[in-house]
DNA sequence: TTGTAAGCGTTATCAT
DNA sequence: ATGATAACGCTTACAA
């Protein structure tokens, strides 16, 4: 078929009433007698129009149905966390009913300065989930256009509401638990620092990564000379790298805080390599409280975060915003929760 | 500000110049001289001018950046896959020139069909990840629409190019494997059936996912009468609860066939649960040849896909369908991998 | 219940 | 190098 494609008008010339009409009879907004319709409907089947061209309908209407949705980080990488997709779930739950979809921009980290693409895409309102510097430098002319934005664990200035998880509270928990256990050879394993990869915390070190300061605080809350060690990422295989550091050394702590679930089985790994049993030997503690596959007969000892909860009021916060309604931040609870984990500290180590 | 949004009219009568030559500053698809560049973008600045309306701009091109990714299941599920994570990283490589990003289409599974959300979404071409009856039938005012559809690992009609995997051949590559090294008591843990969960596959039973289905033939093609039992998801946990079903029965295979490396890694679970030792008591499979996180030290024997190649492949036939070149379907390779999780059958077993 | 009219904001084409 | 013109395809007051 080399000829152009159908449009609304040429259906209402087919069915020989008004372009409105025809419209009316596609968005239903206005009764339509019963004859009318089958008359446009079926010159909309011979002449094979499914409907009206979204760009042109979006465009009139001034509004796209599409949420964009930004990462700090590539998407491989943002994805391979379980927190993220549950997220991922809940936006995409409470952003259903505006229209479309969810838009993955592509950020402007890994690929050149050249796409900018939260401008150049047609969203009505955009999800940060986290936001660096550069991130927040960049986004002025978004700001400008008009789109509606919400930040999820991040800063993307006072104008964008933030949907947050109270990490150094929480935290500071988990460590206090481990205090009422007496233990005092206390380390902790924590997620990317945002500088380099990984390696030894030092207390003058520079941690740009919000998530990541704010645990390492409410560790420090209880236990002000925690040793800590960076990982490269959120995963077992890292947590069992810094936790073989951390069991190797000299003072071998009794407790470690992991601050995630997937870091802190890799370091359940770790101390089952090195013969020690958990929690009679090691005391190990998460942060999420998601369900590790593969991790059975262990639970950990954590703290809950309600990931698709906090997808769903970055959702909710876009559908307030877009009907104009003003919008909170909100801070999120992240309850303690007991698992079989943690025990009383080793009676050889007091 | 309650004032409406600067268009690039406003801008060109602002500086003085024509909105052609206004949107020309911005596209720069024409030359334009450095005094009359200046004019516009310094309009530009002082009106707030953030550049073309998205909208207005894709409908005047014919053409809005977007490609639309359609999952046939659940997205929270699907991005537990590793190997469609990965996928989405190739798909996004390869589509990235095109324009704005990947839209995440909400598949009319979890929504009520009242969402028709692929014909009303400003999408300039879709990839269909898979593609069940139920979708393909959904297709045709897709198709009517003259949308470009790709395909990886489904039948989305004759008219949709495939990308596609040899999973029968790749399969049987590894069964021949553990048949050379003597093994004749084998099981296979499969991949989800589609029709009911968890449990063991009788030979009558019908297969509606064809991964699943081409997989298990490529392990009947050489063990006709393998043992199947059917997992309801592509992870350590299911492969577990298989891996115990079948390590726990009377006549205890030397050797599985796991149709996902999460799943072998559940067997293996499974295996050191009942205290035999991989490969010596028992030889595992899996398919993929991802890296497993928290799989150290083993090593699996596995069919080897180019996960990122596979979304890839799908992109650049999306790029190539949008710049109007017919496609072909292709069926990448699926190398068999030796690992450490397979040897001889045992003696005490011949 | 239906039709008229006026854009929505841009950009391709063709002159100049 | 710049400008005039004409779409792109649709929706929504408002009038009839």
């Amino acid at each position: 078929m080399t000829t152009r494609r159908a449009t609304i008008a040429d259906v209402a010339r087919a069915a020989g009433v008004s372009a409105s009409t025809a419209s009316v009879v596609f968005s239903g907004k206005t009764p339509v007698s019963d004859a009318t319709r089958a008359r446009v409907v079926a010159a909309a089947t011979t002449l094979g129009y499914t409907g009206p061209h979204p760009l042109a309908a979006s465009l009139r209407r001034g509004r796209s149905g599409i949420v964009g949705v930004v990462f700090t980080e590539h998407l491989g990488r943002a994805f391979q966390d379980p927190v993220k997709i549950l997220m991922m779930d809940g936006l995409t739950a409470a952003v259903g009913p505006l229209g479309s979809g969810l838009l993955l921009v592509r950020d402007t980290v890994d690929t050149d300065a050249a796409a900018p693409t939260l401008t150049t895409s047609p969203i009505d309102a955009a999800v940060l989930v986290g936001c660096t510097a550069r991130q927040r430098a960049a986004l002025a002319p978004v700001k400008a256009r008009g789109v509606p934005l919400v930040v999820i664990e991040g800063d993307a200035g006072d104008d964008v509401p933030r949907i947050d998880l109270d990490n150094r509270e929480a935290q500071r928990l988990a460590a206090e638990h481990l205090r009422a256990l007496g233990h005092t050879r206390v380390a902790t394993v924590t997620l990317p620092v945002g500088g380099r990869p990984r390696g030894v915390l030092t207390a003058d070190q520079q941690i740009v990564v919000d998530v990541t300061r704010h645990r390492l605080a409410g560790v420090h809350d209880v236990f002000p000379g925690a040793a800590a060690i960076a990982t490269a990422g959120s995963s077992i295989d890292e947590g069992l790298i810094a936790g073989r550091a951390l069991l190797a050394g000299p003072d071998r702590p009794t407790a470690i805080l992991a601050q995630s679930d997937l870091l802190a089985v890799g370091v359940i790994r770790a101390a089952e390599e090195a013969g020690l049993r958990v929690p009679a030997d090691l005391s190990v503690t998460g942060f999420d409280g998601i369900a590790v596959d593969g991790l059975a007969p262990y639970r950990l000892t954590t703290l809950v975060q309600d990931a698709i909860g906090k997808g769903r009021a970055a959702g909710d916060a876009v559908a307030a915003l877009l009907a104009g309604t003003p919008v909170a931040s909100v801070v999120l609870p992240c309850p303690f929760r007991l698992g079989n984990t943690t025990g009383p500290v080793p009676e050889i180590a007091l």
